[in-house]
Parts: structure tokens; C-alpha cells; sequence
DNA sequence: ATCGTGTCAATCGTCATACGATAAGCGATA
DNA sequence: TATCGCTTATCGTATGACGATTGACACGAT
């Protein structure tokens, strides 16, 4: 009998030995386990080393296949694809790649992105806002407030209150954005709020952006999340600057369970 | 014997089972086939109605679990997951997406992110555009001109033209964007050039913008740009205009399905 | 009559085995 | 040297069986 033991590197094992395996399998391609263009272990190995039926490694690998990540074929084997035709819009590959350590340039992608989606997400945040979207919005302003003032999770929080604001622009599109980069956002989040006091200066912007939203004034709001964008940008890349050489920055709780 | 007929309503089939079967059931759920929230029937009657194995139809079904489109479970069923969870980011669920009639608002939408992106994306180009990148463009352009001069497929080399701006752009999330929009951008550039002389106009546009690019001209690319996206937006609302009653594609489950 | 509780059964989850299909690599041949 | 065909590793598919989970329903208690 085989006693499935699928204990990932850095990832939580999940319920049923499918999302177990795809979850480490993931999360090994994504960090470069695999490296690009090598072919994984044949089937009959994986089920081996993984302790489960074949049934289970196909379906797993299938998984995979379909968010753009791996290519099978007859004698071809199983075989990792290159970076740039992974599903980076995938909430779970998006997910795996916040584990590993994000690189600079990719970071700087992704503010860069920010920066182009965010402000104009606000305008249209600005003039289209329902109260209830702005409800959404005020009650993760408040959680960051209570964070800041009470301590807690303040990062979850801000990640809820920049996806409201894309729901807010009423745009489905950027709304879908928002939830397949939400785990890259957080990450991001995490690394320009480690400067201490970070959270309570960005507090009181976002509490300008919510006025200005609220306000209807696409302008000042604009203006607004521009200045608390650039400010996470300056965070971090001082951040980055002070990290030379100490690796792991991994997922929020940061201490505990480390090695 | 089976002999798996799998004649899709719209969908080219693939070489094997498992392609042909994902593509299918991936067209009908999009398509509304299957209302959202409804279960799939159970997976023995989806082997006898395709001709396949439980194997392919286990594996089919993964495959459309890891896009968002299903959700799984021991007396659950195989159910439609609301619209919203779909990854609509994923180049085959675009695809599918665009192979049925997109609705006014979705276009709209598209159009919204085009509107944000594109110039913003331009504007990078013209700052970082690689000469090699900049030939791509200007090769595409030439396929344009040549269409509307001898005739020929204008949309596909629009495509490329733009999608080639996006990488140019230096920035791997806006192009990873480009690529898992495509589909969508390729059904948007077909209405919208659906007007007499369309394609004829749009050209000197392009060259514009072209060479706003390779001059480094930023600001310059960025007007020509949205004047090329505004004109589109004219184009789309009154193809959209001329045809009054849109069967819906997005929200509301009109029909009743029977099977 | 309403509500809690436990059994039942539909359906997916997993395992095991067998064979067919494909194409990469290699050796034989001209 | 280049081409062709064969071998074989590996995935693709089919089949049958059993375990696991959970929604639904019947039943009894209050």
C-alpha cells in the first residue's frame, strides 16, 4: 500500500493526491527544478517517486499541459516548455511563481504594469463606482487602518482594496487581471511594505484615493494612486538594493516551518 | 466499437481524442451549452455520447478544471463554474470565447483595455524598440499593405503589427497580455475592419505609428496610436449598431437547456 | 409540523493492467 | 554522406474494479 507522501518543498499539500501532485510539480517546474526544454521523468518513474497510480500522474501532467506549462508526446516524453508560453495570466501559475523568488526584472515588469493598468482603472473607478463597489473599498481601508494601528495583516487588506478598485472600473476584463495577478500583487505588497513604517505613510494615500474615487474626480484620483505607485516603486527598489545576498523571501509567514 | 465522431458544432477537431474532446466541451461550455452552475452529465454517459475511454473524458475534464471552467467532486458532478472564474486570460478559453458571438458589452470592454494598454505599451516601444523588434513590425506592416493592395488576409498581419508593438515594448507581462488575448484582439480587428475601406484607411495610420517608433518618438506614437484605437471603437459601435439584436453571449442564461 | 440525525446511493477518485500508436534515434544501405 | 527503414522508449487509450465523499432522503424525536 502506498501512503502517498508528496511533502512539497515550500508548498502546502492540498486534499486529494491530484491537487497534491499538481501543486508540486507546479511549483518544482516554476522554480526551475525541471530546467526548460528537459523532459520530466517518464510516467512510470513519477508514479514511483510520487507513490500513486498512474491514473494520478496523467491527470496531473494533463493539469499542466493545459496551463501551458509542460508538452507530451509519444517518445517525446514530458517536456518542460519555455517561460514564455506559460499561462502567466493563471491564477495558480501566478501563484507558484510568487513562492520562488521574484527576480528584479520581473518585479519591475509588474510595476510597470501596474502603473499603466491602476490609473486608469481609478478614472473609470471614478466616474462609474456603485456604493457598493466603494462599500468594498472602504471596508479594506478600514482593515489596512486596524492593521496599522492594532497590527495584523495589513497586506491582505491592501491586496483587497486595489482589487476593488479594478472591480470598481466595472470592466471585466481588468477585473480578471486583478484575480490572476492577485498573488503577485500581494508579493509585491509584502516586499515595499518590509520598510518599517511603510504601511503607515501609504495609509494615508489610500485614504485619498478613496476619498477621490468616492468623489467622483478621475483627475485627483489618478494623481493620487500615481504618487502612491511610484512611492511603492521607490520601496522597492530599495528593497532590492539591500538585498544582495540573502535569499528566501518567500510567502508571508516568514519565519516558522523555515529550512 | 466506438468510432468517435466528435463533430464539433464549430470547433476544427485535433489529432487525438483527448485534444478533440477538450476543444468540444470547451466550445459548449462557453458557448452557454451548459448553463453555469448545471452539472456535465455523469462521466460514463459522456464516454458512450463521445465514443471514448473514461480515461479521455477524466483527462478532458482536468484539463478544463485547470482553466476555471469546471469544478469536480465525488456526488458533486462535473459543474459549470460562473463566468467569473473562468480564466479568461487563457489563450484556448479566449479562443473559444471568440469562435461565438461576442456581446456589445464584452467588445466594449476589450476595447476599454486596449485603449489603456496599447498606448501606454507604445510608449515603451518607442523608448526601447531593438532594431530586430522594429523589423518584425515593419514586416508586418509590408503584409498589411500588400493585403489591401492584391488583396489578402489584412486581419492576421494587423494582428502581428500590434501584438509585435507589445513585445517591442520590452515588458514579458504586457506581451504574455498580447499573446493570450490574441484570439479576441483577431475577432475585434475582424469587425472592425468589416467597413468598406477600413483596412485602406487604418494603413497610413500604422505607417504613423511605425514610424513614431522607430524615430523614438513617444509622445508622438502615443497620439497616432489612439487616434488608430478611437477610430476602431467608430468602426466596432456601428457595425454593432447595424446589427440590432445581439443573441446574448455573456450574462444572462436565456434558454432553457434540454437535453 | 418542524427539526435534527443517520443511512443510502450516486458519482467522482484512485488503482491496476494491457495493448495500440507515435516518433526519436540509430543503424543499414545506396 | 545522405537517405531510408527499423527498433524501441514513451505516451495514448481502453477496461474493470473498488474506495471515498457528500448530497438527498427517510425516519424519528420534540
Amino acid at each position: 500500500m502506498h501512503k502517498l507522501r508528496l511533502i512539497a518543498p515550500t508548498c502546502a499539500p492540498s486534499k486529494n493526491a491530484h491537487a497534491s501532485m499538481v501543486e508540486l510539480l507546479g511549483c518544482s517546474i516554476v522554480a526551475g527544478q525541471y530546467p526548460v526544454g528537459s523532459s520530466l521523468p517518464p510516467e512510470p518513474a513519477l508514479c514511483e517517486s510520487f507513490g500513486v497510480s498512474r491514473t494520478v500522474v496523467r491527470e496531473s501532467i494533463k493539469s499542466l499541459v493545459a496551463k501551458g506549462l509542460l508538452v507530451t508526446g509519444p517518445k517525446l516524453g514530458t517536456r518542460v516548455l519555455p517561460e514564455d508560453q506559460w499561462n502567466w495570466f493563471d491564477p495558480d501559475v501566478v501563484a507558484w511563481l510568487s513562492q520562488k523568488r521574484l527576480s528584479a526584472d520581473f518585479l519591475r515588469d509588474l510595476q510597470e504594469l501596474r502603473r499603466i493598468v491602476e490609473p486608469a482603472a481609478i478614472r473609470l473607478a471614478a466616474e462609474r463606482a456603485t456604493p457598493e463597489a466603494l462599500k468594498a473599498i472602504e471596508i479594506a481601508y478600514a482593515g489596512m487602518k486596524n492593521a496599522v494601528e492594532n497590527g495584523g495583516d495589513y497586506v491582505s487588506h491592501d491586496l483587497r482594496f486595489h482589487q476593488g478598485l479594478l472591480l470598481a472600473s466595472g470592466n471585466r476584463l481588468l477585473v480578471q487581471m486583478s484575480k490572476a495577478l492577485g498573488a503577485l500583487l500581494r508579493t509585491s505588497f509584502e516586499i515595499s511594505t518590509a520598510k518599517k513604517n511603510g504601511p503607515a505613510q501609504s495609509l494615508s494615500m489610500h485614504r485619498d484615493v478613496l476619498d477621490a474615487v468616492a468623489a467622483h474626480h478621475p483627475d485627483r484620483a489618478e494623481a493620487t494612486i500615481l504618487r502612491l505607485i511610484d512611492g511603492a516603486k521607490q520601496d522597492i527598489e530599495s528593497v532590492l538594493a539591500s538585498r544582495r545576498r540573502i535569499p528566501n523571501i518567500g510567502r508571508p509567514a516568514s519565519h516558522l516551518r523555515a529550512h
